[in-house]
DNA sequence: TATTAGCACTCACCATTTCCGAGTGCTAAT
DNA sequence: ATTAGCACTCGGAAATGGTGAGTGCTAATA
């Protein structure tokens, strides 16, 4: 038997996976042969699963279990084995009904994302928001609060806000700061804030504004506020997952949410997808992460216009509900790209 | 034996809680007669012991175990067996350190509290926001972004900020939209935003507004950005209590993980705390919620001047370390409250 | 009278054993 | 090429028994 397998052995295979999906125990030849249509023995059936696990799709757990799908098999699985089936109409409605921008601002709005994923999926939800860097400053503002404490506000295009506080040695006065607010907004008029940094540095250098000493000090304190916190991540749902039987260990538990804390890893992961337009799907061994061993990760990136802006996506268990789940993260992503739609 | 206890069996009680703490095992006779000072034979202990048990400070799992303090007995055990200890150097050095304001928004500084907590007491952290509403409005802004959309920035006196997008029928130029904030921004200065809230209503009414189109835009406008949304909380170090060996069970686990997802009923435990100035506990089933049984939560309230602002805190199994834990949480309260000082 | 030693008893916990059946791989028959 | 038949494997549940920490009671002791 050779590498590429006859239509029997893929009908076989997916059987098994998608048996495996909704039991999580180990699938035996009986089951197969009896449930699903095609008419072949267990034996016959023993024999293809023979091979299939000599090709690295299956393993069994022990000797007298039934077969398990590898990360080799569900990749096969989603990549050719796997219809493309549309929304169910109750979970369109469901992503639907939650798409609203007004009263709420952009991190309510992917925060809710997150939640409704989790809660349409029944797995966890995941959304990375924007990087605020590579974005197109809009506008920017000192609010002076009190004692020698300034508020600087920095609104990006499509609409997301970001605040610090800034102390300052000098004590400057309302005035003072609504001249310097305007100076900076016509300086910075249009560029993403990667690229007001760098315009901060070459203006803190040029001689015209060197000489006066407000103007400078402008430059110095937002300067002091750019540093980009790292991106937000967004993710719900995890009770979910204690659900699953393949979690009910307690140490693998503990893994697990260990490694959610700390969200920076995961943003790596999903950064990754950000190249890539459109559905991206991570199982389990395959992201380098040991932590994420079980774990599938169904990302789709998000955008404006020609504009790529975040990720989100769904993590579960590698049995996951891929034919139900995909449509949903495809279909989510293109509400939450038409919602921030700012034309 | 009257129900007023003995000397000795205060001690004696409280060495079954503190030796409990550190072992999470029931105590027995012999463990107690041994290692704590008060020379007592077991047979000796366990005649007390089984007077403390019937008065309902200690529980028997089953009858060959030690004994297990009960909720009552930690009561009895904060209120007036604890004796009040000062915070670690170290600790004070970690709470100290954490403590900065620059180029971080309030936001920010309350969720990285919350890690702190749950770094340095090893259970979980909380940290409830301010009730926006409740804080005097400092700024307000109008804020064009693409299409019809207009981005709402509200800051209030302590540095918070609030944005909401609001999608209008009307086209507002940008010197519309400036003229607009500055007329709202002296209709409303130094109220309260709940007092914000019923000044815009006012000013609907009012017979000078309602003939000036813009005006009386202005205020719908900025009337639809005021509902307030629920009050942040922070929850930090949920892994943490993963390693408790009470909370073994996967069961249990669950129960606690659900409950901490719905921030909720969270809230609104926490916001009795407002009222009560400094240390705050709650043991076990004492707060009416049952998903918090065997769970106990230290708070105290953070102010600037005699304004209370929010509560923070630490959530752990009954059988905290409260002698460590009450003198963390107390001085970070202080800390913050320091911090948000805006004189 | 308060304390303590002694002792019989209880019961969770651990390790061991036993048993069962689902599932397999092989071989021989179709 | 497919399938029936069969011996074999091995995890997991249930039954068993021993161990020891801990108890409550009683009688001796200071």
């Amino acid at each position: 038997m050779r590498d590429n397998l006859t239509e029997r052995s893929k009908q076989i295979l997916e059987a098994i996976i998608e048996d495996y999906i909704v039991t999580a125990e180990p699938v035996g030849s009986r089951t197969v042969s009896r449930q699903h249509g095609l008419n072949l023995s267990p034996a016959t059936v023993r024999n293809v699963m023979a091979d299939l696990e000599e090709m690295g799709f299956l393993a069994s757990p022990h000797t007298s279990a039934g077969r398990v799908p590898t990360d080799k098999a569900y990749r096969l699985y989603v990549d050719s084995l796997l219809g493309v089936r549309k929304v169910a109409r109750e979970e369109r409605e469901e992503i639907r009904k939650h798409c609203s921008l007004t009263g709420k601002d952009i991190g309510e709005v992917l925060h809710e994302t997150s939640r409704m994923l989790s809660s349409v999926s029944h797995y966890m939800g995941i959304v990375v928001a924007p990087r605020f860097a590579a974005d197109v400053l809009r506008h920017l503002e000192f609010v002076k609060l009190g004692g020698r404490r300034i508020l600087v506000i920095l609104v990006s295009q499509s609409g997301a806000v970001q605040n610090k506080i800034v102390e300052t040695t000098d004590d400057f006065s309302s005035e003072e700061l609504v001249r310097m607010s305007n100076y900076l907004n016509e300086l910075v008029a249009g560029l993403t804030i990667a690229q007001v940094r760098s315009r901060l540095l070459e203006e803190l250098e040029n001689a015209k504004t060197r000489y006066d000493a407000l103007l400078s000090k402008a430059l110095r304190l937002s300067q002091q506020s750019l540093p980009d916190k790292d991106s937000e991540v967004f993710l719900e749902g995890q009770s979910n997952i204690l659900e699953l039987p393949e979690f009910a260990d307690v140490g693998r538990m503990k893994e697990i949410f260990r490694a959610f804390e700390e969200k920076g890893q995961l943003v790596s992961l999903l950064d990754q997808c950000l190249g890539a337009q459109g559905i991206n799907i991570f199982i389990g061994a395959e992201s380098r992460l040991s932590q994420m061993a079980g774990l599938s990760v169904i990302t789709s990136t998000y955008m404006t216009g020609r504009n790529t802006l975040g990720v989100l996506g769904v993590i579960g268990p590698t049995r996951m509900g891929y034919a139900k789940v995909i449509p949903i993260v495809d279909y989510t992503a293109k509400m939450v790209s038409r919602l921030l739609e700012m034309e």
